[in-house]
Formats: structure tokens, sequence, C-alpha cells
DNA sequence: CTGTTAGCGCATTCAT
DNA sequence: ATGAATGCGCTAACAG
């Protein structure tokens, strides 16, 4: 009984040196052919297995990538995560993970002791308040490459991967003008989120598009609670011209402001048509779905992220070039429609 | 430029031996409080910080738990994945994931990756077709100990938490009883399945306490498909007694069911009552939810079985009495109901 | 209270 | 083609 089978051991049977069995066992050119086979088949008799935290400390590597996002179980997330473990364990990788749930200091906590364990890279979509990112920044010294995602921090020098949301909003307010609607109100997030300014962007260019007259007051921002968007539902439904559509800043948001809608007695996809973007899962299942939604691909996200890492990883010390890709969001429309 | 600093480096500055810095390091007692102050405060100068692989090799541990689950884009696993990582992490632990995506040999690969990194512990959720257990077995040559949770093997001697459907059925029945309702479906779950049988027991046991007579051509089991759910409702309408409420076998099946029931012209919750399962989401924002929902504590779930790994963790060796929870299920009303 | 020594398992450099 | 020696960073057993 003395524990799993080491180099060594399989040395002294052998009466080799370790160096010997070590090189035999990474088929190394200079081993004997003879020798080779008898180590390889001694270890695999002894059911010999290298001791990977004795290689991550001997190669200061661990193979493994560290995740840091706000809250798992918001399905955004748990989509996007999937595509990271699943294209980091194509390539060998594990995943190790950690959730901030919004909240900074536990953020701040989580990195903290990723990078004690030594993870090879970062992945991460920061919580919603994180103003200072020192935590993130002091991980250069130690040589931890990292890759945002989705909700990234306002930097320059930084890696990242996100969704613009102006192309998907283009195509959802096109799709409304040209079924009639002329009127579209838009309940957008704060403004100083570059999601919501991307919003109002998309907006406005579908109405250029059609030389169409923007008018300010139909776009009203909420704080994404359920008060302050069905202060924007009051807002939009008491202008004085008559709102017959509207899109809305996420699903969580639609959902609200449709049961406002309800609670008003207006009749959904009749006298009012509410387009979204799609974060819930399962909208099929919904009581009023979106008529259309603004598809952000949280898995394909997760997949790009992790390659950019892997990529960094490989190419180690290439802190010149930053690497920051944006998908375009692009419209899908509710299924059976 | 000799890269972080070691605990080396800090016995040489200050003419020490490795070893009481170390101890220092550690607030050892038996160490001067003198060369203490100094050893910190140089450390802290220096911005030392232990490496963790040089610390896990040598001690044989790694504080990370390994976790393996079918899916993380099921809602069910990302809630409890959540009670996993804020257990583990209360406790300073890390945690791997590794999705099986429901395929054996995917499973038996991620555990045989973990075993490598030298995960402390694993927890479990088998994959739906996982038939051979020699992967997890194979563990107890490694000291690894594995808690299963929620989907776990037909094994005796194992650890375990899983919950119990048969008091959420008693509860579910016993209220449609209640409330008038005399003839009862049930769409069931395959057979074999623990959890099929426990619901059955617990519809038995709710007619039992009132002492009306079982009729088991009221359950009709479904391999929970759309289509054999379909197939199971209509069996059920079919049935000479007019059949007013069903008890679903989860979410998914139950929205499957109230679709066909609405295709039969069917009002819900006036013709037709349906009591499920939760396992999605946002039942508030599903067109026709469920009555009242069987909670299954995803959440609780990960949070216990993390506890009970942990504690097996501390208490090493105690290979003797196996650990397995299960929690009760419990009805709960749909908001406003 | 502090120093010395050893060793965890492996890869690797330098000999031979 | 193989062996011997070294070190990664840390802890711990054993001296003093």
């Amino acid at each position: 009984m003395k524990g799993p089978t080491t180099i060594k051991e399989i040395a002294k049977r052998l009466n080799l040196a370790k160096s010997t069995v070590s090189r035999a066992l990474h088929d190394h050119p200079s081993i004997g052919l003879r020798t080779r086979m008898q180590v390889q088949a001694l270890a695999k008799e002894l059911h010999y297995e290298p001791n990977q935290t004795a290689i991550f400390f001997q190669q200061k590597k661990t193979f493994t990538i560290g995740i840091v996002l706000p809250e798992l179980s918001e399905a955004f997330f748990s989509a996007a995560i999937s595509g990271i473990e699943d294209t980091a364990n194509k390539h060998n990788y594990m995943v190790l993970l950690g959730q901030s749930h919004d909240d900074e200091s536990r953020e701040k906590k989580i990195v903290e002791i990723m990078k004690n364990h030594r993870v090879d890279g970062l992945l991460v979509s920061i919580a919603k308040n994180t103003a200072d990112y020192s935590h993130f920044e002091m991980l250069k010294h130690y040589d931890i490459p990292v890759v945002f995602f989705d909700r990234i921090p306002n930097l320059t020098d930084i890696h990242y991967v996100a969704c613009n949301m102006q192309s998907g909003t283009l195509q959802a307010v096109s799709l409304l003008l040209e079924q009639g609607h002329r009127v579209i109100g838009m309940i957008n997030g704060p403004e100083k989120l570059i999601a919501s300014q991307q919003r109002t962007s998309g907006y406005q260019q579908a109405l250029q598009k059609r030389r169409l007259k923007f008018d300010a007051s139909l776009i009203v921002s909420s704080d994404l609670t359920k008060e302050g968007t069905r202060a924007a539902m009051r807002q939009l439904l008491a202008h004085k011209r008559k709102v017959t559509a509207i899109v809305a800043f996420n699903d969580y948001v639609s959902q609200d402001a449709v049961q406002y809608a309800l609670e008003q007695h207006l009749e959904i996809n009749k006298d009012i048509t509410f387009v979204s973007y799609a974060n819930l899962p399962l909208s099929s299942y919904m009581a009023y779905p979106p008529f259309a939604s603004v598809e952000q691909y949280p898995y394909q996200q997760g997949q790009k992220a992790t390659e950019i890492l892997l990529e960094l990883l490989a190419a180690p010390g290439k802190t010149d070039t930053f690497h920051n890709i944006t998908l375009d969001s692009r419209l899908v429309l509710a299924p059976g429609r």
C-alpha cells in the first residue's frame, strides 16, 4: 500500500534511471525500442498515471481556465458556459467556475482565488456594478490573460467578444415598419450602457433607411426593474401619437410590459405588438411571447471567447494586439410566425 | 525579473531558514514575535503569495471538487450548480465543471480527466443512459469520494442526495381531491425510473387516505417525448370516466399536455386542471402554468450534496457509513392561487 | 525559538 | 542510448 505508481517505482523495478523511464513514457526518440516497450508495458501493468499536480507545478501550467460571471442561473450565462466548456474540453482544458452574484467584492475575491489556483487564463463577464478594474489589471503581472465576454468593462486595451445590438435592433424596427407600424416605442436600458446606445442607434438607423423622422420621445429608458418598466409603459401609452409596437430591452422587461398592457385591456399582437431581445429560454412556453426576438448568441460568444483565450495561451507574450470580436445580433421570428 | 517571490527569496534576504519563514507566514506559535513581524512585513513588501500548485502537489490536495452533470443549460442543473458553487466557495473550495451531454462515454472521459486533475472529490448527476458504473467505482482506489445527486445510479453503497417525489405527489393529489376532483389522471414517466414509482405511490397514498378506490387505468406512462405525451393524453381523455385533473410528469410534459388539451377545445383550469413538477424557470411567464407545482429543490440538493462531500473530505477514510439524504418534494401553488 | 535535511513526482540538462 | 544530478516551492520531521 504505497499509493499510486510513480516513475521512480517503475525505474527501480526495471533497474533504469527515472529519466529514462520518463523519456520512454514520452516516446522520446533517443530511447531504445526495447526499453521503451518494457517501460510502457510495466507502466500499464502497474496502472501508472502521471501525477498531474506534479506536472502542473513543474510546468507552471494547469490546463485550467477560470470563468467568472454574474449568475449561472440566468439562461444567457448557462448557455454561454456551455459553449465555453465544450470548447475548452475539446482542447483538453478544464474549467473552473465562479459566480460573482453581481457583487464587485465577490468578483474580486474569486479572481484572487483563481489566480492563486494558477489558472492559465480567465474568461469573464463582469458584475453589473463593477467600476474598479484593478483586480483584472493586476493579472497582467502574473501573465494571466483575460478575455471578456458579453458584459465587458469600459476599457480599451482588452480582449473581448460581445454582441452588437445595433444590427438586431435595426432588423427588428425594420420589420415593424414593414408591417405598417409607424409609431414604435422603445423601452431601453440605462443610457450609459453600451448596449442601450446600440439599441438606440439601430432604431434610428431603421428610420433613416426609410427616411422617416426620428421622434426621441418614443424612446424611454427603464432601470430594468418591474416598476421602471411599468413607468416606461405608462409614458409610452400616454404618448400623443398612438404607439402600436414596442421594442423591449429584454425578455424580462418585455414580460413586465406585456403585463401592464394587458391590465390596460390592450390586446397583444393586435392593439400592440412586442419585440424583444432573447434571454429567456422556452419562449414558446410564454404566455405572450414576443412577436420576434433579437438573438444574442450566448453559446457562440462563449465559444469564441474560449478560442481567443486558447490562442492567447498558445502564443504567449503576444501582448501587442488585442482581439475584439463583435458578433452581430440578429432578428429571429417567434415560432409559427 | 525572477518571477514571483518565493519563500526561499525571503529567507535569503533575512538570513533565515526557509522553514522559519514558512512557519512565520503561518503564524506558527513557536516563532519569535520579532522574526514573525519581520518576515510578514517583507512578504507583504515583496508581494509574496504562496504558489498553490506547489502546495497542492506537496499536500496531495487541491481544494477543488469536480462536478459532472448532463446539461448546464437545463434550468434544474444550473440551479443545482449554483447551490454547489456557493457552498463550495464558502469553504474555500473551487469547482471544476464538466457536462456529459447525457453521453456515457463523455461522462467516463470527464471523470478520468478530473481524476487526473486530482480533484479532492466529485459531485455527479449521471447521464441518462449510463448503465456501467465502473468509472465511478474505480475512484475508490484513488480515494476520491463521490456524492451523487438527483440522478443517482442504481447502486447500494453510495452517497447521494435526491428528492423523493412521493410526498409532493401525495400533496398534489390531495389538493385536487379537496377541490372536488374525483377522476384524476396521471401522466407518469418510464416505469423503471424510481421517480415514476414514487409518483405512483404518492398518488395511491392520497386516495387511500380518503378511502377512495384506486383505478390503475388512470395512470398512463409517457416516454416523455411530445408524441408519447400526446398519446397519453389521448388515452386519458378517452377514459370512460371524465378526467377533470391531470398530474403531469414534469413541466415539459405538462406543456405538451396542455397544448393537446387546447387542441381538443378544453378550457384549462375549468374543464381540466393541471398539476406538475417544477423544472422550468419562470413558470409565471408560461402561457398556462400548472395550477400547482411540486418543487424539487435543485439549489438545496446541490447545497446538501456539497456539504456531504466536504464532510467526507474532512473525515477521510470513513468508508463505513453512506450518507443518503432524501429531501421531500413539496407542493407549491402557482402565484396568485 | 530556529536551522538542517529531506522529499513530494516530474522533466530536463549535462554527462557518459 | 542511458544515467546522474538538479530544481520547481513548499512543508515537515528531526535536530539543536
